[in-house]
DNA sequence: CGGTTGCGGTAACACTTGTTCACTGACTTC
DNA sequence: GAAGTCAGTGAACAAGTGTTACCGCAACCG
């Protein structure tokens, strides 16, 4: 009936994202600790005080976007990391899945990594957060593999962590690759490719010297 | 020959290492792009024009700290990686290179783990160049050793490079660790050596498949 | 319908910023 | 010892910054 308690949220949360969007934009010459408030408000075309209705301070609006970029990665994860196969294939659809990923959203990716060691406590520590979150998950995908059998918790999880540092450099590795050169992109995913192949060859021989005879 | 041997360029670089050292010292609580050049001044305690005598710009400055930051690395980075010996061995020393370089010079580190992927582009691509060099220096010395035998010279220099980023990541996580607990930094010690152990392992059965045998 | 909520706008505040210019005065050179 | 070089000064500039208080007006609720 007469009650729309939408069009005036509706509103707010467009020029939110629009807030976010050109953040974002802005983002990729320079890092957040040097974004001012009015230059966002700016380029989406508001008044800088309404800057306030939707974010406390820039700071805030940055941990909004770690949540933006990285929160909705985590299905993605589980879903690719999971499902078994043959090593070298699975190796392909993970490079695949991140190539995909920094082509669709590379602000986000550039964002991510930049702010990784930046200078803004709050956001470096929300994506650490997530990335925390990463590990843990994929830890979780190993430990139901064929392949991680007689493997420590410990074990699992430095595994994982090396498999999540590796992602976020493959990611940054295509972003510094030049998007209309293809070769380069290839040369990426080729020396990615066997970055992985020798880590899943240390996998499949850590528990060679432990007395535990290798299965299969 | 000259008179003087110039008591005057000496006192310049004193000041240029002032403004050097207060440059670096700002920026653990924030990214170069957004520190400021009357920042810098004001921390030394000179005109903010005296500034222009010894960098052009701050960009300027974050390059010369480029430099010094990781031009003095390579010759430790060769004397350490290339002595042989047992593999646990060389693992453990590198680790504690690393964990001692980062206690001496944390300033340094976190500047390099923040700008590699910074707002600032010369900065980034004079990181990109100093990294790129170690990468080959760490191929070159891999390339010296028993356990490369018959390896190609592009997988030499993906498990170098995948050495070098190991080696960053290791760094950031002793910065992230509180230098007040050293269990904190044990743990890091603790996974980093997994990590490694992990990839040496994988190097050691690279070439499993390949009908070399490769036998001692 | 009348009253309230709340997004966005305007004006102003007290600073901070990079860069210029002409200058001083200690060191350097002839 | 005179002449010249040049690191550092001080004032001034045109912008830029975050933040406050107040207003208007459309959307909401009873």
């Amino acid at each position: 009936m007469s009650h729309t308690p939408g069009i005036r949220q509706a509103r707010k949360q467009k020029t939110r994202q629009a807030l976010l969007d050109a953040a974002l934009e802005l983002l990729e010459g320079q890092s957040l600790s040097s974004l001012g408030l009015r230059e966002v408000t700016r380029a989406v075309g508001i008044a800088p005080t309404a800057f306030y209705r939707h974010f406390r301070s820039v700071e805030d609006l940055g941990v909004a976007l770690v949540e933006e970029a990285l929160g909705s990665l985590h299905p993605m994860i589980r879903t690719t990391v999971s499902p078994a196969g043959e090593g070298e294939e699975r190796i392909a659809r993970a490079i695949e899945l991140i190539a995909g990923h920094v082509d669709a959203h590379p602000a986000h990716v550039r964002f991510i990594a930049r702010e990784r060691h930046g200078g803004v406590r709050p956001v470096r520590e929300a994506i650490q957060e997530q990335l925390a979150r990463f590990t843990a998950e994929v830890g979780e995908a190993l430990a139901g593999d064929a392949e991680s059998a007689g493997w420590s918790e410990e074990d699992l999880l430095m595994l994982a962590q090396l498999y999540v540092d590796q992602m976020l450099i493959v990611a940054s590795l295509y972003l510094e690759a030049p998007a209309s050169s293809p070769e380069a992109r290839e040369r990426v995913s080729k020396v990615a490719a066997r970055q992985l192949r020798l880590i899943h060859v240390g996998r499949r021989h850590w528990l060679d010297g432990t007395g535990a005879a290798g299965g299969r």
